[in-house]
DNA sequence: CAGTGTGAAGCGCTTCACAGCT
DNA sequence: AGCTGTGAAGCGCTTCACACTG
């Protein structure tokens, strides 16, 4: 994989943007499209498209466009998902358990390798087919899964300790569905996605009209 | 409210942490904090929490701090959540209806007025207490609520419909918890919420160590 | 003094504009 | 001619540094 300098977290997630875009534009069956063609789908400015993929190398054929396969595949390996990402999903209260269920996970590259839980009421019992299990059986899972990504989805109290076992486990990129700031060490990606502080903003836009998202 | 210029998204989004952080700081009794103490908890430079707190007039004593419960107050009232909002919620599938059980809208200030879906087999049934009701209710559950946030948690496919429905109802704000983008007229302000591409995020993330997010 | 409020500097992302391929 | 790739300008957010105040 050709890579080169560091890339700005804004483009790496309009690279899940674009990858979107191409996937669908390659169901559809078109064969190249143009940066501004892309930029449309995306909802960006086309110079921000061609400045992003630049960081791949030089993708695009001047005087014609991208050749939408190409990106595809190519921004796919830049992600890390050309092959299927194993996933843990700690918490199987209702955002847990819900996605567990989350069709979009398989279609989009990432397995959920097992779903854990503390709660004795919960440990054994299946979601979505998928048997809840003990803490305890994280170490081995993640192992045996060469998981690398686990999703945190429990309440806002337990967290931190979830964390911590995670990073003890080997993991390193979490995603953080619990409301709360969480402590890690600095090798440790950790992101998160609070609905209440989204809806916090939204209504915030209620009196601001003259705010733009 | 005294409300002065046009505020940084950042700013806004960073306004959501501080008021958790002062929520926290007023349950344990501390009377005052100063920008030093709030930066440490938001995890945040304290630089930053006095320009962005400044947006909202002096609120600081020199050489003594902020005081807890009145910042609160008033980021309360910046946010628009010092009284009850109503929230409409689209799809009662997996997703949707794990944001149903949520308890910490309530604990934050937002009330689930109403949830719909279009799906004969849900519509009638109950989600946590509350009864599936079918899209045509949509317009005079908003209005006899008045609300004015709307949750998207339907398949991609069908989002574009839900939004064109949520506008005409009424509703400016929404918040989509679908993939993928879509379209609204210029006064709607809508923000995404996509798990799989923090996932993908995450994924590149493992590749770059040098990366930080 | 301790700690806020803020002009100014710093920094990084976005957009422009155009040279350079095809 | 058409469209990419990219240096440079533009712009907005973050951080610094310090005047100011209780």
């Amino acid at each position: 994989m050709p890579w080169h300098y560091d890339v700005p977290e804004a483009t790496v997630e309009r690279f899940t943007r674009y990858l979107a875009v191409l996937r669908e534009l390659g169901r559809v069956g078109q064969e190249t499209a143009s940066s501004e063609e892309i930029a449309e789908h995306a909802g960006v400015n086309a110079a921000q498209v061609r400045k992003d993929l630049s960081y791949c190398g030089e993708l695009g054929k001047r005087g014609v466009g991208y050749t939408v396969a190409d990106v595809h595949r190519h921004l796919e390996g830049v992600l890390g998902v050309e092959e299927e990402q194993s996933v843990v999903v700690i918490g199987a209260g209702n955002i847990g358990s819900a996605l567990v269920g989350y069709a979009g996970f398989r279609e989009r590259g990432f397995r959920i390798a097992g779903v854990f839980d503390n709660s004795p009421d919960r440990i054994g019992r299946r979601v979505h087919g998928r048997e809840i299990l003990p803490m305890t059986r994280l170490q081995s899972v993640v192992r045996g899964n060469r998981a690398q990504l686990a999703i945190v989805a429990v309440p806002a109290g337990a967290a931190q300790g979830v964390v911590d076992a995670l990073v003890e486990a080997g993991i390193c990129c979490i995603l953080n569905v619990a409301p709360g700031r969480v402590k890690a060490p600095h090798h440790v990606v950790i992101r998160h996605i609070d609905t209440t502080t989204e809806l916090e903003v939204l209504s915030f836009c209620l009196k601001e009209s003259g705010f733009k998202a």
